[in-house]
DNA sequence: TTAAACATGATAGTATTACTATTGTTTAAT
DNA sequence: ATTAAACAATAGTAATACTATCATGTTTAA
C-alpha cells in the first residue's frame, strides 16, 4: 500500500505553496536538515540556496521569511501529531490506554517511512525539541495568533484534553496538563540528552526516561 | 534598613564586570527595560547604545555578544530565586510548607524593592518567561555548559529537588519535577496571557492560576 | 608630580543578513 | 505559435554584528 498524508497548512505562511512543485518540497524538506545542524538562529535563506542549488530570490517567492517556514514545519508537525492521535486512539476504548498511546507518539521517534513526506525524521524531532517553542516566546505572539498560526497546536491540545477529561471528567486543568504533557516532553528530551542535572536520567535513553517521568506526572494528576 | 544584595555571576559572561561602574550597570538595568520592550532577536547593541547615550563599541568592551548578555541576567536572576528560596523556607519545618512558599516565589512577581539592584521588577520576571529557554535551547548549548554558564540554574533546579525529596523520600525523578515546576511556571504563565486556550484560565490572574495548577500537580505527583 | 594605565567617545570599516527589484531565459499550458 | 508562469542571475539597500584605531579625559601608583 502506498499513499500519500499531506496537510492543509495555514496559506498566509507561505507565498506560494510548496507543495505545489519539486523545488518547493526541497525547499521544506532541506530547510529541516539544515535547520537542525544549523540551529535557526545561524540557519539562512543564503545558505539553504546554495545548499539546494538555487537563490535566495527563489526561496523568498515561497516564504517570507525564516520565521513562517518554521512555522510551516510546526503546523505541519502539529497537524501529524493530531492525526496520529486520532488514528492510534481510534479503537481504542478505555481512556487510560489512549492515554498511553499518546505518550508513547508525544516521546517516541516518530513511525519511519509512514507514506508521509520524506522528511528525515530524526532531524524533524530534533528541531521540534529544540525550536517550537521560539515560535511563540516572541513579542509578535498576539499578532501571529490572530492569523491562526497556532491553531493546530490549540488544536492537538484541546484533542489531548478530551482524553484527559475522559479520564476524570472532574479534573479541573486539561488543557494545561496538556500543553504542559506536550512542552515537557520537548523539555526532557532535551535535558536528559543535554543538561542531564535537570533530570534523574541515568542508563535508560532520553525518550524512554521522558516517557516514564510523563506517565508517573500524569496519572498521578488525574488520579481520583 | 539599607542593604545591597549582589550574587558573583560565572566571569567568563563579561569582558568587564558591569558591577564595577555606574556604566556597567546601566548597561544591565537598560538591556533589561530594552529587551523586554523590544525581544531578544529585535534588540541590538546598537539600539542599546542609542538609549543609554554611549557608542556600540563601549557596550562590546562589557559583554561579547547579546547572548552573553542574556545569560548573564540570567545566572543573576536564578541565582537570586536561589538566595529566595533559601531564604524564605529556612525557618520552616514542615516540607509541604516549604514547597507552598516556593512555588510562590516560582508563580509570583518579584518582592519590589527588595535592597537588590534597581531593576525594572515586572519587566526583568517578563523577560524571564519570554527569554529564559532561547539561552539553552541552542546549538550551542554543550560549549556553553561546560563553561558552567547553567550553574545557577541547575543550583535552582537541585535545591528545589531536595525539597521535594524531603516530602517524599521515594519519589523517583525529584530533578525532573524541579525543573519541569520552574519551565511551567514560565510556560503556563505566558500562555495564559497569550494563548489562554492552551490553558484554564477564567477570571484569575495568570500567576494565580499558574500557581494553583503547579499546586496541584506537584502535591500529586509527590502524594505517598 | 608625573607618567602610566584605564575608561570612554568618536569614527571608520568589514562581512553577513535580510531583504527588494529587474531582467532575461526556460518550461508548460492553450 | 503565443502566452504566462517559474526560475535563475544579478544588483542593490539598510541593518546587524562585529573589529580596529585614535584621541581625550580621569585615576592611580611610582
Amino acid at each position: 500500500m502506498d499513499f500519500q498524508l499531506s496537510f492543509k497548512v495555514n496559506e498566509h505562511l507561505y507565498l506560494k505553496d510548496p507543495e505545489t512543485s519539486e523545488l518547493g518540497k526541497q525547499i521544506v524538506k532541506e530547510s529541516i536538515d539544515l535547520i537542525h545542524s544549523l540551529g535557526i538562529e545561524h540557519f539562512t535563506f543564503k545558505k539553504l540556496a546554495v545548499q539546494i542549488n538555487t537563490t535566495e530570490a527563489t526561496i523568498y517567492r515561497y516564504f517570507e521569511n525564516k520565521q513562517k517556514l518554521l512555522l510551516y514545519i510546526l503546523n505541519w508537525y502539529w497537524s501529524y501529531m493530531a492525526f496520529l492521535v486520532m488514528l492510534k486512539c481510534q479503537n481504542i476504548n478505555i481512556p487510560e490506554d489512549k492515554l498511553i498511546t499518546i505518550l508513547e507518539i508525544l516521546t517516541h521517534d516518530l513511525p519511519e517511512r509512514s507514506g508521509l513526506q520524506e522528511y528525515n525524521h530524526k532531524h524533524l524531532n530534533e528541531i521540534i525539541v529544540r525550536e517550537s517553542t521560539k515560535a511563540y516566546l516572541i513579542r509578535e505572539v498576539n499578532e501571529l495568533n490572530k492569523e491562526d498560526f497556532f491553531k493546530p497546536y490549540k488544536a492537538l491540545c484541546a484533542s489531548i484534553a478530551d482524553v484527559l477529561l475522559e479520564c476524570n471528567p472532574s479534573y479541573p486543568y486539561p488543557r494545561s496538563l496538556s500543553s504542559t504533557m506536550i512542552e515537557t516532553a520537548h523539555a526532557q528530551q532535551f535535558f536528559a540528552e543535554h543538561l542531564p542535572r535537570l533530570t534523574n536520567v541515568q542508563d535508560l535513553g532520553k525518550r524512554e526516561y521522558t516517557y516514564l517521568f510523563l506517565k508517573d506526572l500524569i496519572f498521578k494528576a488525574l488520579a481520583k
